[in-house]
RNA sequence: GCCGUGUUCGUCUAGUGGCCCAGGACGGUUGGUUCUCAACCAACAAAUCACCGGUUCGAAUCCGGUACACGGCACCA
């Protein structure tokens, strides 16, 4: 049984683009093997939680259309999904190593361990745990415990050896163990870090892919060890190459919007979104560019996931947006408008203008600066229009002349060709007041009547 | 610094030894269509396949080295 996951942790506001983008993968390797994706909440550090932050992830992949069979919400055969809710589970795993010897109290401060790591740098040596703790006996160990005095406890990995593991993107890749360092399983406020915890949970959780971001792979040696360690099988393993920014960093929120939410808010289609998403990962076999997620469930297959981190490109999204856009028909895309501005159009404007600027919107927010001007009254203090020349019927008309004088004018002429088209004599005007959002309230002085767009009746 | 991963047009990519003096898409430019914009159509520009060396009759594709980029090196995930 093919069983996948993403592991969120509730610390910012809202599902990371990245996320969602290690999500879709996970998604789509469970579906195309009849298997399960599952949300688990990695909620183990309490310095970095966000209230409000995993409603607002969960319901960003359900925007997306991504829906799990297991998380928090919904339940299921492992609950809780919630990894602050299974303290009592990492910290079992967690004594049972140190038992076998494989891993140890560390009574080290924080004050010490920063200035071993600075004495560390100043001799150039690779920043680890200096095993201090490593050395004392088991008993002596346990009474300190036992007193009470404040602990975490680390993995303790042989200094010999090569740690062996294969990636189902990029194969095998080995480590030398001696390069490890004894990370902390069990931090002293009893919550397991990530590595322990994802371990834990994925092997109860019996998570057969584990398909993340690349910047896991030089953790994945203490995940393997701690595997062996605890006498389970491996999963198998795919890192996903990193979203970047343009100047090639890993993609973050300074500079680029990095929330789900956002492009929500900005009018992409959650199909559009998913669609690109899917291109930085994987290239159709076909060289398609526009597909659906189904389609994509067919063909795909993880050993095709690109090894190169792409630049995320949002000029390219907007473009496959405005393809979703023009694909979607247009009694469909109306309700998505009079949605996504909460009902403050009514759906009969929207149907009327619609179809006079859907061929140049890119999103959906795009709606209200293209046509807003039909029916929105511009502001109190609105600084003048800025329009570009507007010819009806040939003649060009002057910006200085734009004003409700010269727009009757304007229409009345253009109306008077015979066979003058409602949609020609709007696309004028909007064209007069290109991506503004200001403009004389259109709609109110004017009404089109007619199912042939034919302008039949100016009334002002 | 150490370890790891990667490197084909500005960007996303196709390409797994001859079909590639490298194909597609976005963006750009020019033209067509349209009274204008967009959309649509057409064309053009854009990659010495990071570099050096090797294997081979033949390499973007295989091997070695170098450089560069990114990621990791926390009681963060």
């Amino acid at each position: 049984m093919v069983r996948t996951r993403i592991a969120p942790s509730p610390t910012g506001q809202d599902l990371h683009i990245g996320n969602a983008y290690t999500a879709l993968v996970n998604y789509v390797v469970a579906k195309k093997n009849e298997g399960k994706f599952i949300i688990r909440i990695e909620d183990t550090d309490r310095t970095r939680f966000v209230e409000g932050s995993e409603d607002h992830i969960l319901e960003s992949l359900a925007w997306l259309g991504i829906t799990h069979s297991e998380g928090p919400d919904t339940g299921g055969p492992y609950t809780p999904y919630r990894q602050s809710e299974r303290l009592s589970l990492y910290k079992k795993y967690a004594e049972e190593l140190v038992v076998q010897g494989k891993a140890y109290y560390c009574f080290c401060t924080p004050e010490r361990l920063a200035e071993m790591r600075k004495g560390q740098e100043s001799r150039h040596e690779p920043p680890m745990y200096d095993g201090m703790c490593k050395a004392f006996s088991r008993q002596q160990s346990a009474i300190r415990v036992k007193n009470g005095e404040q602990h975490v406890i680390r993995l303790s990995l042989p200094d010999e050896g090569v740690t062996v593991f294969t990636d189902l993107i990029r194969g095998e890749i080995s480590f030398e163990n001696k390069l490890l360092d004894d990370q902390v399983l069990l931090k002293s406020d009893g919550f397991p870090t990530y590595h322990l915890g994802v371990v834990v949970d994925d092997h109860l959780m019996e998570i057969s892919h584990i398909i993340r971001g690349e910047e896991w792979i030089s953790s994945t040696p203490k995940h393997v060890l701690l595997y062996q360690f605890l006498g389970w099988g491996l999963p198998l393993y795919a890192h996903m190459p990193l979203l970047r920014n343009p100047d090639k960093s890993k993609l973050s929120k300074r500079k680029n919007p990095v929330w789900v939410s956002w492009y929500r808010e900005q009018g992409f289609l959650p199909e559009a979104l998913l669609n690109y998403l899917a291109t930085m990962a994987w290239a159709h076999p076909d060289e398609k560019e526009i597909f659906s997620i189904d389609e994509m469930v067919e063909v795909f297959d993880l050993s095709d996931v690109q090894t190169t981190a792409p630049i995320f490109d949002i000029e390219k999204l907007r473009w496959m947006n405005g393809e979703y856009l023009r694909k979607t028909q247009n009694s469909k895309l109306k309700t998505q408008i009079y949605d996504f501005y909460n009902g403050i159009y009514d759906e009969d404007t929207i149907a009327k203008t619609l179809p006079l600027v859907v061929e140049r919107m890119k999103t959906l927010a795009e709606y209200r600066s293209l046509a807003g001007f039909f029916f929105e009254r511009p502001k109190e203090h609105e600084p003048p229009l800025k329009v570009a020349p507007l010819k009806v019927g040939g003649e060009a008309l002057r910006l200085s002349d734009w004003n409700h004088d010269a727009m009757e004018h304007a229409i009345r002429e253009a109306s008077e060709k015979a066979g003058m088209k409602a949609k020609d004599v709007f696309m004028e005007l909007r064209v007069a007041v290109t991506g503004k959002t200001v403009g004389p309230p259109l709609l109110e002085s004017l009404e089109v009547l007619g199912k042939d767009e034919t302008l039949r009746r100016i009334t002002l």
